[in-house]
DNA sequence: CAGTCCCAATTTTTT
DNA sequence: ATTGGGACTG
């Protein structure tokens, strides 16, 4: 077919029509993999003639697996319904509602995102003798648990593995948490990959079942794969079967959940008949920005060398400045963006950084100055605590088993049902093996109850059959409104926080649409229940027509954007503290790097703060050393947003030079003036790139004082004075 | 049982 | 500074 070949290079084109069995693409960044993956769909169902639902795509996001669907279907011509595009997780559960009864798991059992997750973990803390203090907290287990299912190791694998106290202690809760999560009929996001491997290895008439369904398999986004999903891809693909994995080991920045870059740097190895195809034609960045970023990642040891090019020219170097403190940086990126849209017209825009608590001076600075601008991440919609209190209401009709949520629920708004009683509900319910909605309305157990927490319960359990019946006869949005119309949810909201009672009414009432809109389009609530479970942030993100968004560069990956700053190049921040005693940590930080690096069409700005306030207190840094992994002659420094216009920067002379870096430090004794030199007006100064010109105005004092110069060719320019690259050339007289 | 006060933590978070 | 959990008290 003509289209689904004809605008592709010869690497791309190879990658979409080659012959069934593993396949791996290498495709470096901006090369064209959503293409590829897209058209080697395409290819199968129309020269392969395959059934759509022989075909499983896996991406990473439900964003990414719903455009990579409508591009599909563009090309073929009908929706491709029938085609398996999920995230890992959406295929794991979509497999387990299927298939899960035969480990104990009813198709309607509920997701546990982090936060349930946690909340079982501490109740297993609670019920184990020795949970009373553990190293790392409550949080530290469920990492650990997390990490041990994401290796695919059991309670009695982490035990072998060390058999410390520590392991000793994990083994038993991770044993008790998996036992207590069968009995609530639930999986966490973890089980949605290893449960469905274990039921295609251990129950071959499931294995047979799916591998006679599914004969070809595609991975997106291959390098951020952990072993649990290593291991459920090839338990779904079987031996010497279709296989097509696509990623860039350079942009693995997922280690830290249990990715291993080892997967796709190995799969040769794994997969000795293997097809490897590699993409190195960058259609994305201009020519600069390419080869900063290419130079930068050439630091890291464990990798696959590579040599990115584009046909594009050479474009703008990326921009580096030097900023004092949060507040000037973020003027720095408010005022350049202002800048290059004047200059070069609008376009899309990022403003990018390691941690969410950058985001602060930067929304402000926006803000202030009136730029339209979104914050992507940051506490996901479907994990706010009104949202999931309303949720727990219908979870609790859906599952009757998840005590998590019934505690959710007993406690939002508190009804005189405390811990003793709750204990005693859930000891009956682990006893009985019953689900403990039954147990609620057990006589015998209500009536050993004191008389509060019995009526309590009592008005609950009408409550929640009263749910029941309007979810049946009128559907789940309308019983969602009648639990939080009748359980006093919103009076209670009121006098809780007055303050946030207003924001928490909006997330509900966006709560509430959602679910209207999801059940008028047919979605069951079970459906709705795990999507909201799945749903990310970054899946809302929506494109705000002009608005700059500002995310973390974990958020970033796969995203481009004509116009990309980087904030907070300093060392702790990125390369992040966290790792600089571990040189994979190291070299996953470089990677991020490289990732933020490379979401950009045009335009790198790069910013670095010589301090900045972290939770409370004013701390100093240091520029990152990536920014001298930048080779000099790909990166440039300014000394204020104008000069990204000025006239093109004179050659740096020798006496720049640092002895350790690439970058220019701006030499002690020019570093603009401290208080006792204040400049005067009238005094000559010189520019690196403008040259020399004449004071004319002075603002503000100490580290924020500027200088209004004016010189002769470039005209009025005003510089940070203790920033700027200026030099006294002569006194005023 | 629930409100209040204090202390500790505070990287990233596709799902 | 902020937030959330845990201990403590009424």
């Amino acid at each position: 077919m003509a289209d689904i070949l004809s605008d592709l290079n010869p690497p791309q084109r190879e990658a979409v029509t080659a012959p069934p069995g593993p396949l791996l693409v290498l495709a470096g960044a901006g090369s064209g993999k959503t293409r590829v993956l897209t058209r080697r769909i395409a290819w199968m169902l129309t020269e392969l003639g395959a059934h759509p639902g022989s075909i499983a795509g896996v991406t990473f996001t439900n964003k990414a697996a719903e455009e990579m669907r409508s591009r599909v279907a563009t090309l073929v011509g009908f929706p491709g319904r029938a085609i398996y595009l999920h995230t890992f997780h959406a295929l794991g559960a979509r497999l387990l509602r299927e298939f899960g009864s035969a480990i104990g798991l009813p198709p309607s059992f509920v997701i546990l995102d982090e936060d349930d997750s946690l909340s079982l973990v501490r109740d297993r803390l609670k019920a184990h003798p020795r949970g009373g203090d553990v190293p790392g907290g409550p949080e530290g287990i469920r990492e650990a648990i997390s990490l041990a299912k994401s290796r695919g190791e059991s309670p009695a694998g982490v035990r072998a593995r060390e058999g410390g106290i520590y392991e000793d202690l994990l083994s038993e809760i991770y044993d008790s948490y998996e036992k207590t999560r069968v009995r609530l009929s639930a999986a966490d996001f973890d089980d949605l990959i290893l449960l469905p491997t274990r039921l295609i290895n251990e129950y071959p008439e499931v294995r047979d079942e799916l591998r006679d369904r599914i004969r070809h398999v595609l991975v997106d986004e291959y390098q951020d794969t952990n072993p649990a999903q290593y291991a459920f891809l090839k338990a779904l693909v079987g031996p010497g079967r279709d296989l097509t994995c696509v990623g860039d080991p350079d942009q693995s920045i997922y280690r830290w959940r249990g990715a291993d870059i080892r997967i796709i740097l190995e799969f040769e190895r794994n997969f000795p008949d293997a097809k490897v195809i590699t993409m190195e034609q960058n259609y994305r960045s201009t020519g600069l920005i390419l080869e900063a970023a290419s130079a930068m990642i050439a630091h890291n040891r464990e990798r696959r060398p590579k040599k990115l090019w584009t046909a594009a020219g050479a474009g703008r170097p990326p921009v580096f400045y030097q900023a004092l403190d949060e507040i000037d940086e973020a003027r720095f990126v408010a005022e350049s963006l202002v800048l290059l849209r004047a200059h070069d017209g609008p376009g899309d825009a990022a403003v990018l950084y390691r941690t969410h608590a950058q985001s602060r001076a930067l929304e402000e600075e926006m803000a202030r100055r009136g730029l339209k601008y979104a914050v992507a991440g940051g506490i996901k919609f479907y994990a706010r605590r009104e949202v999931k209190d309303a949720l727990a209401y219908l979870r609790l009709v859906f599952n009757p088993a998840d005590i998590i949520s019934l505690k959710r629920a007993l406690a939002a708004p508190p009804r005189g049902v405390g811990e003793a009683t709750l204990a005693k509900i859930a000891a009956s319910a682990e006893e009985s093996g019953r689900p403990v909605m039954e147990i609620l309305a057990d006589p015998p157990l209500l009536g050993a109850l004191p008389s509060r927490p019995r009526q309590a319960l009592a008005g609950f359990l009408e409550l929640v059959r009263g749910l029941e019946r309007k979810l049946a006869s009128d559907g789940y949005s309308t019983a969602l409104d009648m639990a939080l119309e009748k359980s006093g949810y919103l009076p209670w909201l009121d006098d809780r926080k007055p303050g946030e009672a207003d924001d928490r009414k909006d997330n509900l009432r966006e709560l509430f649409a959602a679910v209207k809109t999801a059940e008028e389009s047919g979605i069951s609530l079970g459906e709705f229940l795990e999507r909201a479970a799945l749903m990310s942030e970054m899946d809302k993100l929506e494109d705000r027509e002009g608005a700059v968004i500002l995310m973390t560069l974990h958020n970033a990956k796969g995203l481009e954007f004509r116009r990309v700053f980087l904030a907070g190049l300093e060392e702790g921040l990125l390369p992040h503290a966290s790792s600089l005693d571990d040189p994979a940590e190291l070299e996953e930080e470089r990677r991020l790097f490289y990732v933020g690096l490379t979401r950009a069409r045009e335009t790198v700005v790069l910013t670095a703060a010589r301090g900045r306030r972290q939770y409370d207190a004013f701390r100093w840094s240091q520029n990152s050393r990536f920014l001298s992994e930048i080779p000099r002659a790909t990166l440039l420094e300014v000394g204020a947003p104008e000069a990204l216009y000025g006239e093109s920067p004179a050659p740096r002379s020798p006496a720049d030079e640092t002895p350790d870096g690439n970058v220019t430090r701006i030499p002690e004794e020019e570093n603009g003036w401290d208080d006792e030199s204040t400049p005067v007006p009238g005094s000559e100064v010189r520019h690196h790139s403008f040259g020399v010109g004449r004071v004319i105005g002075i603002s503000g004092r100490g580290p924020r004082m500027r200088v209004t110069v004016a010189f002769p060719r470039a005209g009025l320019k005003t510089f940070v004075a203790g920033l700027a690259r200026l030099s006294r050339v002569k006194e005023a007289a």
